[in-house]
DNA sequence: AGAAAAGTGAGACTTAGTATCATGTTGTCC
DNA sequence: GGACAACATGATACTAAGTCTCACTTTTCT
């Protein structure tokens, strides 16, 4: 009778449908800050195009920033991180996202403007900045699981995985941060290794204390 | 007739002026921050106490949340920072970081309470989390301003001082956020020296393109 | 001294964000 | 399979953040 409905998910039509509304209005978020430039993009706009209420907009996101933020994010968080999770398994932790940040060079020049568009978007208002590097912060922990495995010595609450996450979102901003100074008219996959070159990773657990 | 007057701060009266309005309101909100337990702390509230006019605080802040981060980091952040030029030169530019924040271990029990309050009330909203993490570029800047000197072969354009910095700044509040997961109660310098660890910078900048 | 430039205060106004309640939908337990 | 609990939504009203404009004062430069 009971079992095999749900296979490996256990996630039932509530949550995904909570889901589906969360990513309708990210999208619409999204949408309507490309097209308008982001100026006077506002909350009921946002709502009148994902055609939800008001008030479910604020249960999903707790600022404008961040809804829009996450929109233009959008898969582009989650191919990184898969990226770096098929990196040859020889490869260590800060060399799988070297490599993952390589990929993302090869034809470069097709998602060029669309780069240069979400960045810019990013760093509209200082609001845009703020809410950005709080949404830095799940990726941060996205990359940590992701490298996790590549770590030796691995024990509960090191804080390597962490740290490497962080690392590479700190790159990854001031990556882009130059680009942008740059007008967005540079090798960005090449400033992108360039931080990315400062990260050294002691290979195993400092043995403190 | 001219010349004579400014020695060294070329600075006029009136950008004194208004930095002292910007402490001002700066030290207001996060005095009413810390004493409310920031419940229902408004702008009207902050701008009351610091006496300026509501139009001129948002002159000097962009958002509440970043007066209040602003006001609780307050000298902190130059303390830091000089500590970290008062390192022994002796120490390349990480260990001058390591043994800056292994000075704040000293005496830190006196030390404890206040910074597990301004811990929590930086973390008490989505908000506060988002412009504190903006304040922390800040921070990066002149914490990778304080190493530079400290770096063999610095060149302009070295992404090395700004990596520094947010590497600093990542650990800093990774160390925070898992002292606050336990209640405040552990071993905060210890805690921090753990994630300090994990950073390792090449001692010179590697020989890319 | 006088004019340009910049900071401030006051008030009106738009919009973000919160709270409450009624309604529909999903999950669960019998 | 039906009833009930739990949760997501929508509508509305309300508080407070953030913007804009204008009149006024202070600083700076010539």
């Amino acid at each position: 009778m009971l079992s095999v409905i749900a296979v490996h998910p256990p996630v039932g039509r509530r949550e995904r449908n909570r889901q589906e509304t969360r990513q309708r209005i990210a999208d619409a978020a999204a949408r309507l800050a490309v097209d308008g430039g982001h100026v006077g993009i506002t909350v009921d706009d946002i709502v009148a195009a994902a055609g939800v209420g008001r008030a479910t907009f604020f249960r999903h996101f707790e600022s404008k920033e961040l809804a829009v933020a996450t929109g233009l994010s959008g898969a582009g968080a989650f191919v990184m991180v898969d990226l770096i999770r098929q990196a040859d398994d020889a490869l260590d932790a800060v060399g799988a996202i070297r490599w993952a940040y390589a990929q993302l060079g090869v034809d470069f020049e097709a998602l060029r403007s669309m780069f240069a568009e979400q960045a810019l978007l990013c760093r509209w208002s200082p609001a845009m900045v703020a809410w950005t590097l709080h949404l830095y912060v799940d990726w941060e922990i996205g990359i940590g699981e992701a490298v996790a495995s590549r770590l030796p010595g691995l024990r509960p609450g090191d804080p390597r995985p962490r740290m490497i996450g962080a690392m590479t979102m700190a790159a990854a901003r001031l990556a882009v941060d130059e680009w942008v100074a740059g007008d967005c008219t540079g090798d960005l996959p090449a400033l992108m290794q360039r931080y990315l070159g400062v990260i050294e990773v002691p290979a195993h657990l400092p043995t403190h204390t």
